[in-house]
DNA sequence: ACACACATCAGAAACGTTTGCAATGCTGCC
DNA sequence: GGCAGCATTGCAAACGTTTCTGATGTGTGT
């Protein structure tokens, strides 16, 4: 039924090994003999049984990718630069889903984890210990979570909080919500840097939350935001800004003409938003090189050079940022 | 190094053969050797290795996906739900991304079809030849492509764009501009669905492209829609209406007051919008089901009981419709 | 007591591939 | 002319699993 090596050799009148050799390393078989045979696999449309390949190779030649939610607009591009990369050096990448749940998450590695070579660890949940322990038994690259000894790729959001920070000073903001939606995950670095920049440069800062990242969290602290009088916003995320956006014109104040909005990570969300949304961008196909390379690097038993790889980010100005009201028609 | 069925077998004292039995088919094997048995296996935690077993039983259980963009919005919830749909039925999803291209689709097609049982693929670019010939050698569902022979599961906007007519009418809007961003894809159904619903109802229809399904076609179309005099816009999908909404408010046109604005797909985009959109909503839980359960179904060598699954659609009224403005200010 | 069914398990084959090893024939060198 | 070496090829093992076949023992009915 199906065309294994086999037929292929049949028809070439070869044995197998000759036929595997001709396809994977023909410098070791005579040239017409190697003809004969790629004429042959060609005419019969030969593709190797990756399941016999891996069993006896011990690899699967695919690379796993375990994300919080497919659904945040951050991902998809993430996703589809990784599997470019994957693709471009020869290997399938898997997506999971794990939903932002800690079990999901422990069930879909394991469902996953046999099937693929290595895997990359978006923001995941898991213990310490157990992330430790899995790096032990199988390459592991972790992005935004730090774990002694495993390898990460770090975003850092420094940089494009610094530049947010001075972009609201020049317009003349002094003071600043900040709205946390980074829920319970263990990662806090995003708060801290911008409880930094903010002391840095001598602003004020008022923080809220946490909250889950999602729409209704902005739409809930746009409110919050006109009652600490402030005048400029930074969210957690694009998602979260829209939120603000949208409550802040249900509420009847303009954006950017009362109060100025950023986000984080320039998604779609953010070009499309109308006004357009000022934003951190972190770029997508830095990350997925620097994540997949990392990572295939681990299964080739290169070591990386630094254990921690930094990405960093910038300011994309847009619509969604001015300078402040100097008369505030009350 | 790895624990296989075989270091299993030795801790429990018994043979290769009764592990394998009493982990997949404990009735034939006697109580207490079989606890013997998983005692084993789970303290060593062994679980079966999938390239051996893909190789012994011809299944890999597991699917996939060939998908336009997953950076369109409208497919994160359709990946995530099949996801969670093949999961339940002991299946690992696959999803590939074509990148819209024809060749890259011939391409992921090659490289993902021996890994998985059986494909579901999206609003295909192939032509229909090689589809049938491909659904020749293995389980294939279409969706949004219609080959004689080959399952489907067929998203009809009939209802949906039925609702929106009447919706557009009762508000007394007459003339309406559809733009159209199918690209030079083959299935044509959304736009002929259009034009014989504004028949119906009487309503005059200006067609626009098509065009590419991008935010920049909805940016272009804006100014047409005044110019033609129109007082709504039917969008072929959530982002080219955002990219109306976006220029609108550049032209100083007001939505929905000056004019009124439909989207297709329910993406994210429209909930977060402001005003949030009015669009034609396709559930892509069902979708997922739907698809899903028939391929597995082929799998499993049960033929489809139809051979084409129609999912429905239906208006969801936000907030940039409206009624049409009796004395419209010059 | 004997045949027979049945429960329980071990052994071995098979899936498709790669690769170590050995066999063959040829070349070239002394 | 003999022999070392090399190019070329085939044979067989191995990867980990499932399942077919058969062996062994136990109980049952006559």
């Amino acid at each position: 039924m199906a065309v294994t090596i086999g037929s292929v050799a049949k028809a070439a009148g070869v044995s197998v090994s000759t036929v595997s050799r001709a396809l994977n390393t023909p410098d070791l078989v005579n040239a017409a003999t190697r003809q004969r045979v790629v004429a042959a696999a060609e005419r019969l449309g030969y593709t190797p049984n990756p399941a016999a390949r891996s069993l006896r190779e011990g690899r699967t030649e695919s690379l796993g990718l375990l994300i919080p939610d497919i659904t945040n607009p951050f991902f998809p591009p993430i996703f589809k630069a990784m599997q470019e990369r994957a693709k471009r050096q020869g290997y399938t990448l898997l997506v999971a889903d794990s939903d932002e749940r800690e079990a999901d998450e422990l069930e879909t590695i394991a469902a996953v984890s046999k099937k693929v070579d290595g895997l990359v660890l978006w923001a995941s949940m898991l213990p310490e210990n157990r992330l430790a322990e899995l790096a032990e038994r199988m390459p592991v690259v972790l992005v935004n979570r730090q774990v002694p000894g495993v390898s990460e790729v770090h975003v850092s959001l420094t940089d494009g909080i610094a530049q947010a920070t001075e972009h609201l000073k020049a317009y003349g903001h002094q003071r600043c919500v900040f709205v946390d939606g980074n829920g319970n995950r263990p990662d806090q670095s995003r708060s801290k840097s911008i409880r930094e920049a903010f002391d840095a440069h001598g602003m004020s800062l008022v923080e809220i939350g946490p909250y889950e990242p999602r729409f209704e969290t902005g739409v809930h602290a746009a409110p919050l935001v006109l009652a600490h009088q402030a005048t400029a916003v930074l969210a957690h995320n694009d998602l979260v800004a829209m939120g603000v956006l949208h409550q802040l014109a249900a509420l009847g104040a303009s954006v950017p003409g009362d109060i100025s909005v950023v986000g984080i990570d320039d998604t779609l969300l953010a070009s499309v938003s109308t006004p357009s949304l000022t934003t951190i961008r972190i770029d997508p196909d830095e990350i997925a090189s620097r994540a997949v390379d990392l990572l295939i690097g681990l299964v080739h038993e290169r070591p990386p050079a630094t254990p921690v790889v930094q990405i960093g980010s910038r300011l994309i100005p847009r619509g969604t940022t001015g300078p402040v009201r100097r008369d505030p028609q009350q």
